[in-house]
DNA sequence: ACGAAAATGGTACGGCTGTATCATAAAAAA
DNA sequence: TTTTTTATGATACAGCCGTACCATTTTCGT
């Protein structure tokens, strides 16, 4: 039939154009002509991969998503070869601080992403805001192991330590990306929070 | 000359009808018509108290802050009548979570305008964004009058540790706000770490 | 009273938005 | 080669946006 083009390719394609443009102007100043334009295609095209703009905004999420979780599982594996938990912890959290264009970008169209969501329900409904952090089930999975190895001090709260944790460096994470806090001091302090998790 | 009518007052109001419709539709949605209808007043009238929808977004902006700064204090005066450093703290981190709809919504409009300034730099020269925070230091005060008294665990980093209580409680804020997490299990959470500071 | 300044209303303009329509080029199947 | 389906392009439309302009009412200083 026609010229094969691999969609899936294509549609990633100009999400990633979306994600560029929204890095520069902000996700709530980018229009369809816009990502058109950042993607080297025309207007019509883009309506041709994604037929509305909401479909374009909630496919362009799954892909950050995806992205994301690419970067994170990297980190963990140049964490070693064999790493213990507070190693994999450490990689984990400072995946998640804006430290590079990469992640900047990241944390800022993710964050805006959380904000439509609170007053858009077809974004609201989408798993990676909705459901219980897999992150939490993640984090807390190692922090148990870490505990049973007896590398955690004794009364430790792990669920509550997870939560707290991956709150904080999402906290940490905003603030340093509206230049409240520079990179280096977050990183400081998320390391203090697991030296005192960890016994020394 | 004219009418005599209270500037200051009436463009208060129509910020505050600018923050309701914001919280209706999203702070990227709402326009100048909106507001407008909001406050029940002309489009024109808005234009004539805002030269700009620019200039309307930051006096909304600093009229959160200063919403926010009042509803805090009053808390913290809820907290009783010679509170120790630990109600206060925990007055403190608990306002800043949406529990109910006024904090939902200065939760939820402060991080519109927290993602906004990434790309607005006049919106990121406003000092409530900018700045080091004013409540590291008031938390961090807090913290040092504790360990003073002989209430915190020994080796307690005092910086550390305001930083990352207020990452935590924005972070659980923003947790809260997207519905991954009620608000009960966050201030348990909060309270949790208050426990781990103050020795028992 | 009168004029001037302040406050308010009505409305129009240019530009941008997402979407729909019409047309056509390309290529695989027959 | 013809047919048929897919992919792409150009353009138009209705609606909303922020802003500007023109007019008018209101009220205070003189």
């Amino acid at each position: 039939m026609p010229k094969r083009v691999d969609h899936a390719e294509r549609r990633t394609e100009i999400a990633r154009a979306l994600v560029r443009a929204a890095g520069r102007q902000g996700l709530h100043a980018v229009g369809m002509r816009d990502v058109a334009a950042e993607a080297g295609v025309s207007l019509r095209l883009v309506q041709y991969y994604f037929e509305s703009k909401e479909k374009l905004l909630l496919f362009g999420l799954r892909h950050l998503a995806d992205r994301f979780g690419e970067r994170v599982a990297a980190r963990v594996r140049a964490a070693g070869d064999d790493p213990g938990p507070r190693a994999v912890i450490e990689a984990l959290l400072m995946a998640a601080l804006p430290v590079d264009e990469e992640s900047r970008l990241f944390h800022h169209l993710y964050t805006s992403y959380a904000v439509l969501s609170v007053t858009d329900e077809a974004l609201a409904a989408q798993p990676f805001i909705k459901d219980p952090d897999a992150a939490e089930t993640t984090l807390a999975g190692l922090l148990r192991q870490a505990a049973d190895t007896g590398l955690l001090r004794a009364g430790t709260d792990i669920h509550a330590e997870a939560v707290g944790l991956l709150a904080m460096s999402a906290g940490l994470g905003t603030s340093v990306l509206v230049g409240q806090r520079d990179a280096d001091s977050a990183k400081a302090v998320l390391r203090y929070h697991l030296d005192r998790i960890f016994r020394g």
